[in-house]
RNA sequence: GGGGCCGUCGUCUAGCUUGGUUUAGGAUACCAGCCUGGGGCGCUGGCGAUCCUGGGUUCAAAUCCCAGCGGCCCCA
């Protein structure tokens, strides 16, 4: 086997593998700077399908886009003191300016709450100027330490982040929600990737959040992995940035805030959730493209039928509103291409070679089960639209069964102790919602709270930790 | 946070232990031409390397030593 395909099975080096399927399919590359990537064409437009899915959701629910400065001024940084000693130890600076030093440094933003909010209070005076829903698709720059990681860790990685302002506290509470049961649909309905939904804990909330919401999924090596959080803010921000308004009732009122956000970290799930051991297997409704057709000519068939047939079939697709792509490349060989769009991810292929000419027929081979179908000429619109569906319901479903086994229930220690190093994985258990011991579970086991359900499921046993009284049943594990 | 491994044509790698017959070898990719084509076809010819960087030891360094940079893996 050459190595231009995957050189590891998924199932015996995760890390490695991702590694390969990164970077042989195209996705993505290391930059020449450390921690830092590039996102290449395929990874670039999976990114922008995601934005297109997303900003119809964020627009049809009243949210506009907009752009704020890259450059943050430290006293802004400063002003909401948990929010910046939260941020601060992975804070890059621009410290000069062509050769003078700055009498003030800036911030290379970690996130814009503080820019934003230095704006809103500009903004807003009445109760008429609420709410604002703003959202803005950009960069930020967090200085990690440790090993990089595409699309998982990286300084550099690309996101959107919604920042709104409202005049009561309900309606930030249900902006939360709303925001979150988006990037749920996001997540299951486009990228296949089920999730558990839910609250953090105080020491895994959002930085000057009051309280932060999430979204968890799970990887093969039962590891949870972040997919996106909605955060409410309260007034924190808006008590140190003066953002006030004058209510109905003629007094003045500080703004209630929320900021949410999902990067391109959900491409690397969408990797290691859905990948195989022939690389990328991208779901159909986020893949750049959806169908390739491949002919196979022969030297005793006509090679122009072939190709005619073949540019016919991709034009009917294509025409049908499928994203197709026909690989007519006379430097290949059929099996080369197969290979190579197979580690591509492409999620149906179409092979027409002289049996299908002869035959009236096409050739379709799923990438997800890697089955192969022959259909009829006529049908080959109807069926491939079909088969996109299945693909799709597939592979989610698959992954949901994966997520559901990844949830074990524990009732003491040692029983967690035993899970999380054999199995891994979400682990329930009862918690008594001491920080103490949460610290102490994440500084023995590496795992942290991954999440606090919604609906409050009843604790089974005292705390795992300090077997005292338990007042709720958490998920916890490691997490990436 | 702790431990380990690695850096040689675009890519993967041999050579390093024991310094010198290596003009740094091979595969693959790339280019030209032929031949092929239903799972990474084959043949002929060609192009391609600051041996990661800097310093040191030596008559002589890809090889030994030191430092730095970068990457990977495992554990927490």
């Amino acid at each position: 086997m050459s190595d231009l395909g995957v050189t590891v099975k998924k199932s015996e080096n995760l890390s490695e593998w991702y590694t390969q399927v990164v970077l042989k399919s195209g996705l993505a590359d290391y930059a020449p700077i450390k921690g830092c990537m590039v996102y290449r064409e395929l990874s670039y437009a999976i990114w922008e399908k995601i934005q297109q899915i997303l900003n119809e959701k964020i627009k049809r629910t009243g949210h506009k886009n907009v752009y704020f400065p890259l450059l943050i001024p430290e006293s802004f940084l400063r002003k909401e003191a948990e929010h910046f000693s939260g941020f601060v130890p992975e804070v890059a600076w621009v410290t000069i300016g062509g050769e003078k030093p700055l009498e003030e440094k800036l911030a290379i933003r970690p996130t814009s709450e503080t820019i934003i909010y230095a704006m809103y209070a500009k903004w807003i005076r009445s109760w008429r100027d609420l709410p604002i829903k703003l959202n803005q698709w950009c960069s930020v720059v967090r200085w990690e330490t440790k090993a990089t990681k595409l699309f998982l860790r990286t300084r550099e990685f690309l996101w959107q982040e919604g920042h709104t302002a409202h005049a009561t506290k309900e309606e930030a509470d249900e902006e939360v929600m709303e925001i979150l049961n988006e990037y749920k649909d996001l997540m299951e309905n486009y990228l296949a990737i089920p999730v558990l939904i839910g609250r953090k804990s105080d020491s895994e909330k959002f930085a000057g959040a009051v309280y932060t919401t999430t979204l968890e999924a799970i990887m093969p090596d039962g590891k949870a992995l972040q997919m996106g959080t909605s955060h409410n803010l309260g007034q924190n921000f808006s008590k140190v940035f003066d953002i006030k308004f004058i209510g109905k009732d003629e007094k003045e009122h500080y703004v209630w805030q929320t900021s949410w956000g999902i990067s391109t970290r959900v491409i690397g799930a969408m990797v290691m959730v859905h990948g195989d051991d022939r690389g990328l297997v991208i779901p159909p409704r986020v893949a750049p493209i959806q169908v390739v057709v491949i002919p196979i000519p022969y030297k005793d068939t006509s090679t122009e039928v072939i190709m005619n047939k073949a540019k016919e079939v991709y034009e009917r697709l294509q025409s049908a509103g499928i994203s197709t792509h026909l690989d007519d490349r006379r430097e290949y060989t059929p099996g080369w291409k197969f290979n190579d769009w197979e580690l591509k991810g492409v999620p149906i292929r179409a092979e027409i070679g002289p049996r299908d000419v002869k035959h009236g027929q096409v050739t379709l081979a799923r990438r997800d089960t890697l089955e192969k179908i022959i259909v009829k000429d006529e049908e080959v619109v109807e069926v491939v639209k079909k088969l996109l569906e299945d693909i799709q319901n597939n592979m989610f479903n698959r992954a949901k069964r994966f997520l559901e086994e990844m949830i074990t229930t524990v009732k003491n220690y040692d029983e967690f102790k035993a899970v999380l190093k054999n199995k891994g994985g979400f682990i329930r258990a009862s918690w008594c919602l001491s920080p103490e011991c949460e610290r102490k579970i994440k500084e023995e086991t590496g795992a942290t709270i991954r999440l606090i359900p919604f609906e409050k499921e009843e604790p089974i046993s005292n705390c795992i930790y300090c077997g005292k009284e338990a007042k709720e049943m958490v998920y916890f594990a490691r997490s990436y």
